[in-house]
DNA sequence: CGGGGGGTTGATGGACATCAACATCTGTGG
DNA sequence: CCACAGATGTTGATGTCCATCAACCCCCCG
């Protein structure tokens, strides 16, 4: 895999015939900046256009009558955006950078017509797209029935493996621009009992989580601890 | 639309051409039953195939370590099943009839290829698989931000929601095969307090949940109540 | 008749939210 | 260059929502 390539292509690289690849990505080269405070769900609502994110990462999240946040999905480099707003009536969700963000914006029915392009191409997109942490079960299963630090610990797993199949991570950590506030509001719990629960994993020599650092020290153990099993992030089918 | 429809049709009806409609529901015809206690998913991943559930509810779920069990997803007749199954290692996760159920099996592949033959198939088919509800959204934001009683009473409007897409749910309620065990097995709680939260909510008069059966007391103060915004299930683009 | 699944209610405890005070660090404008 | 405000992080005290444990109910079915 050469690295003159997108983060998607990275992601779909491999299976898919090399023009293929080409033809799909080239799609969509023309890419933008865009800052934080901007709405790019707005945005691919209004034209009927999904977005591809470069470099750079955002937040898909609603606030509730109480002024509550719940973040819905992080989203990384390699990621789709804008598919829920563009099929469903999705008003009240904004997609926002946390760091200013490099996207790509295209058509959303070039990416529905390039489904048909190819058996292929069909399986990679939709797996592209299901893929996105928001179709994770496993973030069900967390808010649901693991207590504060294995849910913790699971979902900064999980994006350590997001992160690595864009070459954003490596065994020991990753660079992670997300505040503690930005954490609690992703798990569901306040950003006091985040606080206390990383100060926890620190001093059980487990993880470190400081100023957009997250630094595996024992990620064995991590796995075993958090009951986090990469494999259902993989791809089968081929 | 005629009432010799799959449910399937019943939710893809309307906007695509006639005679397509007909060929895509036509590959499936041939359906069969299965009961209580047998995995779906694991036949869909040893075949390669998905299942359109005809007629029953299934549940798809996961068992943790420590023996708890987190509901991923209620299926519903018109549901498509086995997606995830297929593209990804869910290997932990069951997909199990809660009552009897009625299902057509297809290839995987038919069903990809499928979505080459019209874009208007392509769209319909998306969105039938990605509007099921492990991926709706607002189940993370009940489990994050919603206290018991609001987030037992928006499932259970979502379900009604849900359930009105293939005609069998009204305007006062649905039959509903969900012991209160599921119930919190869904909504992260434990049956105990899901008891609890029932009876408050039918002794302020605003539903009943009783043997099989939900019954809306007042929707409109529930949907204010339980800050449900139906539209967020209904599609957009065309 | 006995056992198992579901439901109901009370008592107790714990995990986590909330409130509050204070420390750091950042960028911004005077 | 300093002052200041605002965002973020840290820690303690207090309270509450909900889990857990336990006893008992009904009903169905073998």
């Amino acid at each position: 895999m050469s690295f003159d390539r997108t983060p998607l292509m990275r992601r779909l690289g491999g299976a898919v015939p090399e023009e293929e690849l080409e033809l799909f990505d080239s799609l969509g080269r023309i890419g933008k900046k865009y800052a934080i405070g901007h709405d790019l769900g707005e945005e691919c609502r209004a034209d009927e256009s999904i977005m591809i994110l470069q470099h750079g990462w955002t937040m898909t999240y609603k606030i509730l009558r109480g002024g509550d946040r719940q973040v819905i999905d992080v989203n990384l480099p390699g990621d789709v955006l804008g598919m829920r707003q563009i099929l469903f009536n999705y008003d009240d969700y904004r997609i926002e950078p946390i760091t200013e963000v490099f996207a790509q914006k295209m058509p959303a029915d070039i990416i529905l017509r390039s489904l048909g392009k190819s058996l292929e191409i069909a399986a990679q997109v939709m797996w592209a797209m299901m893929s996105d942490s928001a179709f994770s079960p496993e973030r069900l299963v967390s808010m649901g029935r693991r207590e504060a630090p294995k849910r913790v610990a699971h979902f900064l797993l999980e994006l350590g493996a997001r992160l690595d199949r864009v070459h954003l991570s490596n065994k020991n950590g990753y660079l992670c621009p997300l505040s503690q506030t930005d954490l609690g509001d992703i798990l569901g719990m306040s950003a006091v009992h985040v606080n206390r629960v990383l100060r926890d994993l620190r001093e059980r020599d487990l993880l470190t989580f400081r100023i957009g650092k997250v630094k595996f020290h024992d990620r064995e153990e991590l796995n075993r601890y958090a009951e986090f099993e990469p494999s259902y992030m993989e791809r089968r089918l081929h």
